[in-house]
DNA sequence: ATTAGTGCAAATCTTTTGCAGTATA
DNA sequence: TATACTGCAAAAGATTTGCACTAAT
């Protein structure tokens, strides 16, 4: 996978853009939580996020804030691990996708398909709509129980 | 569907079974808990148990503890709305299932499917192990729909 | 210049924990 | 009677809100 800046940029940039057809401002830390979310891997709490950022570049409360408006102009997504904290992760919209997440570190891969859609659609023929749905597979991963025996990868939360 | 009630009996005898057989104590709270969880249509978070609870039958903090225990004994299951506070349900164990869920009123009716099973075992490809998955469906009930142009129909939370 | 965005402190909401007293097996 | 369970108060963790100040458009 070559590329991997230059993909990165042009997601930050798509971002922002979402954010000026909202009416949004693009401000400094704006920029910060979408250039995290968009060079590493997530997705990642509000906590996770601001420990990445560079000493002062904004309050915590500002990242809860900027990622509410960001999720509604549909910059961000926002995922439920099922763990009580939840994390963002770009979106960049061309596909809808889920995670396996570790119980042990918290790490996530994307899976790039979904099964849910038959479920959506019996949902609304009970009537039901506004329909999404929420589906997420969790494991522990080869990396935690190679180091099960040893220490356990530490992980946040 | 005929034998309401002795469904539920037999549900919640199930219940008390599993806890004696996990050396736990029957006590007046589980049996209060238990018997709501197998009489009314949940799942319900603690808050919603104490609420329907009749006065003084036991402390919040009392449901929070018992809910983990008889979690930990098979007797409930915790299911996650994305909403920030857990739900609980009686763990009857003959079937997998999930819910849809309103996203005015909270009820959720049981689907009595999963189609995840494929994804479970893709994790397990991945070298995945204790793998689990969190699949829940929302939307906007009929009921609330009809409600929306009047008033909407209230809920906790 | 407007008005949205920000920092700080404090509130809120759900869930957990400490500890001394109570009740179950 | 031994030990799990409970109540009360208080803590903890994630997220939200009030308000005066600052900065983006």
């Amino acid at each position: 996978m070559p590329h991997h800046r230059a993909n990165a940029d042009a997601q930050l940039e798509a971002a922002l853009d979402l954010l000026r057809a909202n009416h949004q401002r693009v401000t400094e830390p704006r920029k910060a939580i979408l250039g995290i979310l968009s060079r590493e891997h997530g997705p990642f709490t509000a906590e996770e996020l601001h420990k990445r950022m560079k000493k002062d570049t904004c309050d915590l409360v500002t990242i809860y804030r900027s990622l509410a408006v960001m999720e509604e102009s549909g910059a961000v997504r926002r995922c439920d691990f099922g763990d009580a904290a939840y994390r963002y992760e770009i979106n960049t919209g061309d596909h809808h996708h889920h995670h396996i997440v570790c119980r042990s570190c918290h790490e996530a891969k994307t899976l790039d398909m979904c099964v849910a859609d038959g479920l959506e659609r019996m949902a609304r023929q009970l009537g039901y709509t506004k329909v999404t749905h929420l589906l997420e597979v969790f494991g522990v991963c080869p990396q935690c129980q190679e180091n099960a025996n040893k220490q356990p990868r530490p992980h946040k939360n």
